[in-house]
RNA sequence: GCCGGGGUGGCGAAAUGGCAGACGCAACGGACUUAAAAUCCGUUUUCGCGAAAGCGGAGUGCGGGUUCGAGUCCCGCCAUCGGCACCA
């Protein structure tokens, strides 16, 4: 179906292309780094990023220049206040999606890659984002490559030292494991394997017993594989969140991902055994209501303590959950399942014997894969007691007074329901009568006095599973030898994959690139690691090799990580008065600035993948030396998902999709842009509108109308209604008022307002003739960083016409040679408060809270004065008739309330 | 179940505790035009009375509260979207 071409409103579709043209040909966006020529170190920096995508084969989709347009928007405005700002773009390129791709067409997955590179640049270009292209950087490629694997060394070469608490290297471990306490280590443990992807996969990537990608199965199985110990940082990981500019929901949810809690670890003597077995409970409080106890099915003793008359019935039971996948086992919730070992556990506060089970909803990765069942006061044991009629005891009362009387004898009716709030210890021996938090306090003093447990902290983050069995990712700079692993030298980097014409996943946990048969033999006695990094290695640093990337020596260069990355504190006195105006509005917060990226845009999905991994990447940087702040992210913004225009999500399946090059090739790259940021607040979901993109296209034809007119031959030239005149006090004053509202709005991000308030600016310059240049000018500055193409032309336009200096430029002639500066090296325009002030206020008159009338007084009227003519106001007399004035509430400057 | 974000016209949305609905879309009316498109100028929360100017009432998911004054603050609900979900 193809649309009649559009008369287009101004000729967008020459002049785009032209200052996209203009900005690459003269670097206009090109920062330098400290050191370089052009570099300004008098002006302070300014670090915005985006999250760099994934160059699929399908190209952008208009999510992606919603965030985008705000940051360019940022860095934009930024400039025109002075900053050194550093604003790049690169690709995430390793990953499933280009290797399965491959696989389908068999093409190599680096040719796919690049045509997608190319594809998404092009299209990003053509949206006119102001990035510094020679800072481009390809997680794929070796120059960048080569550092994840340094980095990967620098883990691999450190470990976690509880007494310092942070990395240091492996050198200060005094201990005779070394292979053991690594931030890099290999582990045999159980892992998400997707038969389906042919590879393991991280806890985060799974999703409900599904791979994230593709959302096929995933099975518990023992192999072989490498961790990173983000485990030693997860405290760190939730305290130095606090200091962080970022979405408070954002922070929760790595706080929960990463899931503390405090409680007890409490050791059960295995009765008739000398076994021990700790549990963890956050209620050691309820101690005494353990009724019995629950091993994970997996757990290591349950070979040993089962009895010969249970045995087939418990390897049974293990057996089936062995084969039960992740997806399975959360079906089933909801029915509790388990059996009986037949041994049993001595309780060590009351020495009674409690039978112990299994049953999967005992985890045993989490604690330690053991639990004291208190069925009286936690739902899941209450359903599973209740199933297989275990006793139920209440040891904790909602109210004080009821424990009181009970004595430490134990309860003999079972409670009617489960009670899993905090109370009183009752049935509970010397706890008795206490407060949960003093019980839970006292008994864990008691056991430990015993020796028979301890206080403890638990979390539910896991350690990152760390290797992929896949062929397009980055190989481990590692070889094993005899049995052990080796660490490859920084000089052997990069370790790159052999070319292959047969890339497929083996069906096996065996990785492709075992198949590699000459690559694989490092030497004589040594072969190479075969698995490969997950796609998230590559993201986890990129904004540091932004800083830095073309450094041969390092994987950022010390001093240009200081600067970029560094804690220079921005000026926030950029509120639109100039530099010489008294601004009473300094910054007074007082936590410290932590340094890193200024400002960072993106969506929420990343909140506890990317986010968590390069943070936690960034602490071990920090401890060992190499980055200069403990956080990479500053502020966080994330923006909301643009939905279709049915509120639904844009998908290929429901054929809702918007593509960003046909709304570029129908209404210009600056509605888009103008309408990206017009539709609503940047961190809410909204859906797409053809018509509203057709109303700030419109918008933006009334600017260049302000400008150009077409002549008799429908040749676009200078309006002659543009003159060199002194503005008319009213146009002086939406100038002025623009100009504050938008630099605020800006600083704000709120682009939307901003946008808003150029459309008064035009509409009140439209009805002007003549028009003012001044106010002119002061538009095409303000909405410089929305429109950068239109305004560049229009500024263009207005300088050919009135510079005295300029030479007769003809169509022709080339860019370079006597063009006026260009709008971007403009700095942002001052406002005078002086002229927002108003000589006179009208105040409404409210009657009860209700507006009855107005009145006009000067600005500096005194209250007594605005009472009294408030009071004379006629529509005020009819409505206080007859009335007492019981009270006169003056606000000066807003408003008047009589109550009557 | 737990945690979080938002519920304001026909629609997207604005509103330091101070005139609710800025700005835009859609709709309607008018100007220009042979005509249409484009453009420009109006009207547009809703109900009642009025020919009209206007007058009066109601109104920010629901119910309470604080206040001279609440979309905004507090308490209790209701739907809705998103995240987590046997984490002991």
């Amino acid at each position: 179906m193809s649309t009649p071409e559009r008369r287009k409103p101004y000729p967008f579709d020459q002049l785009e292309p032209k200052w996209q043209r203009v900005w690459d040909e003269r670097q206009t966006f090109h920062a330098p780094n400290p050191g370089e020529p052009g570099f300004d170190p008098a002006q302070p920096k300014y670090y915005v990023l985006d999250m760099f995508p994934y160059p699929s084969g399908a190209g952008l989709h208009v999510g992606h220049p919603e965030g985008y347009t705000a940051t360019d928007i940022i860095t934009r405005y930024k400039r025109m206040r002075g900053f050194n700002v550093l604003h790049p773009m690169g690709w995430d390129a390793f990953g499933l999606p280009a290797e399965q791709y491959a696989i389908k067409t068999g093409h190599h997955p680096a040719m796919t890659t690049a045509q997608n590179i190319a594809n998404f640049k092009a299209q990003l270009q053509r949206i006119g984002f102001a990035y510094d292209w020679q800072r481009e950087v390809n997680t794929t490629d070796p120059g960048y490559y080569r550092w994840t694997q340094w980095i990967f060394l620098q883990l691999y070469g450190a470990w976690f030292n509880p007494a310092t608490n942070r990395a240091e290297p492996i050198s200060t471990y005094t201990g005779d494991a070394p292979d053991h306490v690594r931030l890099a280590y290999v582990s045999e443990a159980p892992v998400n394997w997707c038969p389906a992807l042919g590879t393991v996969l991280a806890n985060e990537e799974v999703i409900d017993g599904k791979s994230e990608v593709g959302g096929h199965p995933v099975e518990r199985r023992p192999l072989r594989q490498w961790m990173l110990r983000i485990t030693a940082y997860a405290q760190r990981l939730i305290d130095e969140l606090d200091g962080l500019d970022w979405p408070e929901g954002i922070k929760l949810l790595q706080k929960n991902w990463i899931g503390r809690s405090e409680g007890a670890e409490v050791k059960f003597k295995v009765a008739d055994t000398e076994e021990m077995i700790p549990v963890f409970t956050t209620r050691p409080d309820t101690l005494y209501g353990a009724t019995y106890m629950v091993l994970a099915p997996e757990h290591r003793l349950v070979e040993e303590i089962v009895t010969e008359e249970q045995l087939a019935a418990v390897e049974e039971y293990r057996e089936k959950t062995a084969r039960k996948s992740d997806l399975e086992r959360t079906e089933l919730a909801k029915e509790k399942s388990g059996v009986f070992t037949g041994a049993f556990a001595i309780n060590p506060v009351n020495g009674e014997r409690i039978p112990i089970w299994i049953a999967d909803y005992v985890l045993l990765g989490y604690g330690t894969g053991a639990i004291m069942a208190v069925p009286a006061h936690d739902e899941r044991d209450w359903e599973f007691a209740r199933k297989f009629a275990l006793p139920i005891r209440e040891v904790v009362s909602p109210t004080p007074t009821l424990g009181l009387g009970g004595g430490s004898s134990p309860c003999e009716a079972e409670p009617l329901e489960c009670f899993v709030g905090e109370g009183y210890a009752i049935h509970s021996g010397p706890l008795d009568g206490l407060p949960t938090s003093e019980a839970k306090a006292e008994i864990t003093r008691r056991l430990e006095a015993a020796g028979l447990g301890h206080g403890t902290i638990n979390f539910k983050l896991r350690d990152w599973l760390f290797s992929r069995q896949r062929y397009w990712g980055e190989p481990f700079p590692i070889v094993w030898e005899g049995g052990s692993h080796r660490a490859l030298t920084a000089d052997e980097l990069p370790v790159q994959a052999p070319e292959m014409d047969d890339f497929k996943p083996t069906g096996t946990p065996e990785p492709p690139l075992s198949k590699a048969t000459d690559w694989l033999r490092y030497s004589a006695a040594a072969t190479r690691e075969t698995n490969t990094m997950p796609q998230w290695a590559g993201s986890c640093w990129y904004y540091l090799r932004y800083c830095d990337p073309r450094n041969a020596e390092r994987f950022v260069g010390a001093e240009a990580e200081r600067y970029w990355m560094g804690s220079v504190r921005e000026s926030r006195s950029g509120d639109g008065a100039s530099a010489g105006q008294l601004s009473t509005e300094r910054d007074s917060r007082t936590d410290p600035i932590r340094g890193g990226v200024d400002l960072y845009v993106g969506g929420t999905e990343h909140a506890v993948l990317h986010l968590l991994y390069a943070r936690f990447w960034h602490k071990a940087l920090h401890d060992l030396g190499h980055v200069s702040t403990p956080e990479p992210f500053q502020r966080l913004v994330n923006q909301g998902m643009i939905l279709a225009s049915d509120g639904q999500k844009m998908s290929k399946r429901w054929g809702n999709v918007v593509n960003p090059d046909d709304v570029v090739a129908e209404y210009s790259a600056d509605a888009l842009r103008c309408y990206l940021m017009f539709m609503g607040p940047l961190d809410q979901a909204k859906p797409w509108s053809t018509t509203g993109v057709e109303g700030v296209a419109r918008f933006l034809a009334r600017v260049w109308r302000l400008v150009m007119e077409e002549n008799q031959a429908g040749e676009w030239i200078v309006s002659p209604a543009v003159h060199d005149i002194e503005c008319p006090r009213d146009i002086a004053k939406v100038m002025h008022a623009t100009i504050k509202k938008v630099g605020e709005d800006i600083e704000a991000l709120s682009f939307n307002t901003a946008i808003a308030q150029m459309m008064v600016f035009t509409n009140a310059l439209t009805g002007a003739n003549p028009r003012p240049r001044s106010a002119i000018r002061a538009l095409l500055n303000v909405l410089n960083p929305f429109a950068p193409h239109l305004t560049e032309e229009l500024w263009e336009a207005l300088e050919r016409k009135y510079s005295v200096s300029s030479v007769q430029c003809s169509e022709g002639a080339p860019l370079n040679t006597e063009s006026p500066p260009q709008l971007a090296h403009q700095p942002w325009p001052a406002y005078d408060p002086a002229v927002l002030i108003e000589d006179e206020i009208e105040y409404p008159v409210q009657v009860n809270g209700k507006v009855r009338d107005k009145i006009v007084m000067k600005k500096d009227a005194a209250t007594a004065e605005i009472e009294a003519a408030a009071l004379a106001a006629p529509k005020v007399l009819e409505h206080t008739a007859g009335r007492s004035v019981k009270k006169v509430v003056v606000v000066p400057g807003r408003l008047v309330n009589i109550v009557v």
